[in-house]
DNA sequence: TATTTACATCGCAATATTACGGTATTAAAT
DNA sequence: ATTTAATACCGTAATATTGCGATGTAAATA
């Protein structure tokens, strides 16, 4: 075990679930605002920025990159990350299709 | 290691992480649609719906309440559970908060 | 009272994740 | 041509997660 059952569920559930996991760590989520604010974009900065190995940091850019919400360029011997607009924004739509709904809270509790 | 170093993050990119975490399972997703729509509330319900062994429902429930979306009331010998609509809204804010943020898109890249 | 039903909890095995040191690669600087 | 700098990737140890059978518990029912 220790294996998801992905079969067993719509493919909805399973890409929401995924991302949902990818943005589900702190540190994916603080590279995610350093970039957004502009404060870092560069790889490196990052590494000072959050207080993780560069190998650590470089992991969590990979599964950033994964699903697609980041791309890098490189840019002499560095590499600038920056948030890909048209996924980002097919990623707010996604979240707002699930979350934004209405919860119908009927009085069984 | 495996170990998170929750202490080198903010207060709020930790709470965020840990809830889109939680969120981050298909079955918990699949757990929360069904309970939204009132295709289920009781447990027992959830695990024919699912494919998942009852232990295995009752541990993605867990987790559920543990940050609060959902809340279980005992009917009987059966449990009720529901979305706490109070908490859910909080979420709502949360993730606007941070997905709906303006997106910075300089030209680095 | 004995049995059944609906859950929660425990303990385990399999797998996944996190973090990092080490190393290879590539480009700039010397 | 050598060195330095920035990064990706590999392997590994520690820990977390997933899923489930087994067991315990409380309420409903026979």
């Amino acid at each position: 075990m220790g294996l998801t059952k992905t079969e067993i569920y719509k493919d909805e559930q399973n890409k929401l679930a995924s991302l949902l996991k990818v943005l589900g760590h702190p540190a994916r989520i603080a590279i995610l605002q350093y970039i957004i604010n502009q404060k870092a974009c560069i790889c490196n900065d990052l590494v000072e920025e959050l207080g993780l190995a560069q190998a650590t940091i470089s992991q969590h850019l990979k599964e950033l990159k994964t699903i697609g919400i980041i791309q890098g360029s490189i840019e002499g011997k560095s590499v600038c990350y920056c948030i890909d607009e048209k996924v980002w924004k097919q990623f707010q739509e996604e979240f707002n299709g699930f979350f934004n709904q209405d919860v119908n809270v009927k009085q069984c509790c």
